[in-house]
DNA sequence: CGGCATCCATTTTGATACTG
DNA sequence: CAGTATCAAAATGGATGCCG
């Protein structure tokens, strides 16, 4: 069981020695909003099977990564969650989705599945810390049965799935919608003036919620 | 020949089919300093085969993030280099690097290779924007027979495989002597002191140096 | 539901020999 | 030096089956 390793002194590839094989940064990515059950982390990663799952699980487990919690009453299920070492990986792991926000989005492929979780962390990935200077504000993403909340805090976020305990804005949409939000095609204002998204809550941290999030434009790969 | 994709409509899984197959990124981060030959590849890469080197290479000029040049006179010989698509995978990789430094780095171990363009971007990736402020200085490293150089100019750093035109300072050291001062085990000054570096140059620039790089001290992940 | 074990068809990889 | 060709070993994926 002599686990592969790029045999490098390399911050770099002793990085990838931990997290470079095939799912192990998605299934963080899975866990970056917060504590995932074993069940749901298999729904989320199409093609991942059980056994490979519970392989990359006990991995993570033992380098320290993630570690297997029992969520708090009344779920009382088991579930899996980052230590700190496995949350400071968000950084990088933003930064591999800024660059794809860039040069490798485009449109949805027919046979490409979706989690509004995964567009919830390309928001955070563009988020601008100087336009959220000075706000404090809770918004709620309510998308089909999805929800996730962010917490900014005078230059912050904060990105988790699940509800918000006070939300200053809440906002809903549809999958489809959320997705044309968040891939520019359509803004959030034009959404909710078309009916297609609702929005209740503080109409000043509305306001402001558009600025907070800078998506780039796509580029093409092509040329150049 | 279909290739494996996670089919995920998320722009880090669209960047991990892109970029993460293994030594996909260890083959970004040699390029990232400057245009590399295709033996010099082969010889920082232990443990890649040449046809999965050819493989690699052919895949990144297909998808636009490298392609192959024609190194300028007198050399004439082939090289590749990165388009702009490929530049910037920089940060991520970076980021990678700095959560490496953080949580992965420790001891050298008896297997491991190591090369000095490595630690330079492992210096690059811990540059500190702030402490360079109004800063411009070309600083040459020379380790062993491996000659790199660093361009800070207020707040950017540019490190490139290679001597500078007109360096400001000129430090030189043997490999082992690099890789403590880059891993915190004894500072510059101190090597420099010790006869184990020599520095030649600008005193005031070579003064500034040490502000401008924060490694992190290293973390165990054991706990927590 | 959570999670590990097994079996098997495909891919991916690693190592080496070989060619222009 | 820059790659191709070839083949063995390892990783993956998918389907089950099992057990608490």
């Amino acid at each position: 069981m002599e686990q592969r390793t790029y045999n490098q002194y390399c911050a770099t590839a002793r990085t990838l020695d931990l997290v470079g094989e095939r799912w192990t940064l998605l299934l963080i990515r899975e866990l970056l909003t917060g504590p995932k059950r074993y069940g749901d982390l298999q729904t989320s990663l199409r093609g991942l099977g059980t056994g490979l799952l519970a392989t990359r699980l006990k991995h993570l487990e033992r380098e320290g990564l993630a570690r297997k919690i029992t969520l708090p009453p009344p779920a009382r299920t088991p579930a899996y969650a980052l230590t700190e070492a496995g949350q400071e990986l968000g950084p990088a792991i933003l930064a591999l989705a800024r660059w794809g926000l860039k040069w490798a989005m485009g449109e949805r492929r027919e046979t490409e599945t979706f989690h509004p979780g995964w567009a919830v962390l390309g928001l955070r990935a563009c988020f601008d810390p100087k336009a959220a200077g000075g706000l404090r504000a809770v918004y709620e993403f309510r998308v089909d049965d999805e929800v996730f909340h962010a917490r900014i805090d005078d230059g912050t976020v904060e990105v988790l799935h699940g509800p918000a305990q006070h939300p200053d804005v809440t906002l809903a949409m549809s999958e489809e919608v959320f997705v044309g939000v968040t891939s520019l095609s359509r803004t959030l204002p034009q959404a909710i003036a078309a009916g297609a998204a609702t929005a209740t809550g503080d109409a000043e941290a509305l306001r402001r919620l558009n600025g907070l999030f800078r998506l780039p434009s796509p580029q093409s790969r092509s040329a150049n």
